[in-house]
DNA sequence: CCTATTGTACTATGTCTATAGTACAATAGA
DNA sequence: TCTATTGTACTATAGACATAGTACAATAGG
């Protein structure tokens, strides 16, 4: 095996049958993994062709897919560097943040309910998800 | 509390922002509904006119998911009848049922992360929701 | 300065998805 | 029998998605 850098690349693993477009699958990832630490501020993203070649998809894809973030704030862009993690901060107040949780989540159980999904089962999964990140 | 019977419709829910066609996630949610038993054999599933306009899209869309369901043997379709669950059993292994949650809770917890939310935070509040709602 | 690497922009093509609209076929029920 | 309701079939249009290909711009590093 060749020498790593430290810290360990983010593996992105996209689901062509899942009828989620790659660009989508890519956001949601880095989304996530930024959400759980595993992608701290300044950390550089895979470059486009680099990741286009990973994924084995095209780097328009993978383009389209920064951008957005770029859009969204969540990265930042530098021509000829590459693609980072920026430090987006979102400012609410208390009252409207729960507010806007409490929709999420509304939204989010409504959905896995009609798939089926107990509160409970869904609540459990999340859980045992969120343990297993902390380790 | 409501207090419905075994004879409430089956709630589709479409989620527009997820990416999966609609026609899809209307199989989805059969295909499920049918694995839990929340549909029986014989049951008659909403018309197609019925469903289209309950979930205000396109009456075609809702056609293709039940030509697909039919091509899968899932439901029977009758002329001028009706469309009904047959009764080929759907075995959604455990895996294929944890696919669609990872999914789900993938998307939920990335649009919490997208308004600020840690997975910390977003995990804590859903456990709490689910305590008091227990009691 | 020169070159490789990075992100960006654009055109073009093909497939999939959803829509609107129209028409037809089969069945149930009055 | 007649009519409403059901599923089915078709055309046409628009947009999203992924691809291929080409070109350009900005930066880092030798």
């Amino acid at each position: 095996m060749t020498a790593e850098r430290s810290d360990e690349p983010l593996k992105i693993l996209l689901d062509p049958r899942s009828g989620v477009p790659f660009y989508r699958q890519i956001i949601l990832q880095i989304e996530m993994a930024i959400a759980d630490g595993r992608l701290d501020v300044g950390t550089q993203l895979p470059t486009v062709r680099g990741l286009a070649v990973d994924l084995q998809i095209n780097p328009n894809t993978v383009a389209r897919a920064y951008s957005e973030l770029e859009i969204r704030g969540i990265v930042t862009t530098q021509q000829g560097t590459g693609t980072f993690i920026s430090d987006k901060k979102i400012e609410l107040s208390d009252v409207e943040r729960e507010e806007v949780l409490q929709r999420l989540v509304q939204s989010f159980l409504a959905s896995a309910s009609s798939y089926g999904f107990s509160v409970t089962e869904t609540v459990d999964f999340l859980m045992k998800l969120h343990e297993e990140q902390a380790k």
